[in-house]
DNA sequence: ACTGCAACTTGCACTCACTGCAAGAATAAT
DNA sequence: ATTATTCTTGCAGTGAGTGCAAGTTGCAGT
């Protein structure tokens, strides 16, 4: 047996694969033309599929060439953050919980490269990118509340869930300056200790 | 002579009428009946304008709920900073140059204190409003490139970039929740101890 | 294989945000 | 009073995004 990645179910098959080819064709109309000068219609047709389909799959033509997905959060990691861990120091254990993100951001290394390198060009990308941060990071209050109850701590919800925002902002970053070198989530120590030197100038 | 504010200028009088108008119904509309229920042609109309002068005025629908405006910093505020200072030590420097541009933020606290009303109903509110945080922090990059010459620091620009802005939106919320007292500025060191308290478990 | 079922795709018609342009009105400058 | 400038407005257009209803396609049970 290979990987789990790979679902028997031909529903589920082409599914990945439409969903994959509207990104793959709207990553490359864009690199070549500019975010502004290339219409959903276009991907959608370059890729094979309707117009409608294509909002099938994604909200906006900017969630398409960034190539963004719900990810969801190993239901480990949840639960040892929940029960108060792993560390037990709360921004340790949010470092853990962010790379725990991080891992399942993007399912292709390449994808993401492109996704951040299309974002130097075109800042409403950024702004759609940080978005979608938030919106991750939404799940973080119930995760949150839980947490509190087998370890209080002092620091309230929103700056929790805007300094985890800008962990995974943060450590996209370092990735790119390294220039693609591992996943982002390797740069995430590098991150914190970036954010611990400002704090501690 | 009374104050500055006053331009002589007819001209600019009723630009700025124009522009509270236009915030004015914007977010009286959208408080009544939500922001996908209210639409360009109908703020436009109750200001009193057409809809194509909305859009000489604002970006979109959503920065005219905000009141979204340039803003600019003090020059002794900047010159300061670039300098060095006030106290040569980053974060606290960065701390008074936040303040700098949240005191100029909005010339109008019942604005903004609706404007984040508004955002907790609408959450596409609150991510044009970190966009508005990015866009003002841009400028930061110049200053920091300047600042650097009169004093080095280990921490990289898309950090302090980052942090600049959370604190921004920090200080905003540290204020709602107050219950609107004084003015987002004035929540700015609770906001930084939030901060400090979190990296410093 | 046949059938009914559920999921998915697609075309169609529609709303509305937003833009460029050119003409006209208001204001300022001379 | 006349000219120049700035701003508003209407118009025509592009394109994102949505709801709906009709087809298609894969799936399950028989």
């Amino acid at each position: 047996m290979p990987t789990s990645a790979l679902p028997p179910n031909a529903r589920e098959r082409q599914k990945r694969e439409r969903r994959l080819a509207l990104i793959e064709a709207a990553q490359r109309l864009v690199g070549e033309r500019g975010l502004d000068d290339v219409t959903v219609d276009e991907i959608s047709s370059e890729a094979g599929l309707s117009t409608r389909t294509f909002f099938n799959y994604f909200d906006s033509k900017d969630d398409a060439v960034l190539g963004i997905q719900e990810i969801e959060l190993d239901a480990d990691v949840r639960a040892q953050f929940v029960a108060g861990g792993p560390s037990g120091r709360l921004m340790t254990d949010l470092e853990a919980l962010v790379a725990g993100f991080l891992t399942n951001a993007a399912p292709n290394i390449e994808q993401g490269e492109r996704a951040m390198r299309l974002m130097v060009a075109e800042p409403r990308l950024v702004q759609r990118h940080i978005a979608w941060h938030q919106r991750v990071i939404g799940e973080l209050d119930e995760l949150l509340a839980e947490r509190r109850k087998a370890r209080p701590s002092p620091v309230d919800d929103d700056t929790i869930g805007m300094v985890a925002g800008l962990l995974m902002r943060a450590s996209a970053l370092a990735w790119a300056r390294s220039g693609y070198e591992g996943d982002a989530a390797a740069h995430l120590p590098e991150a914190v200790a970036q954010l611990r030197l400002l704090l501690d100038d």
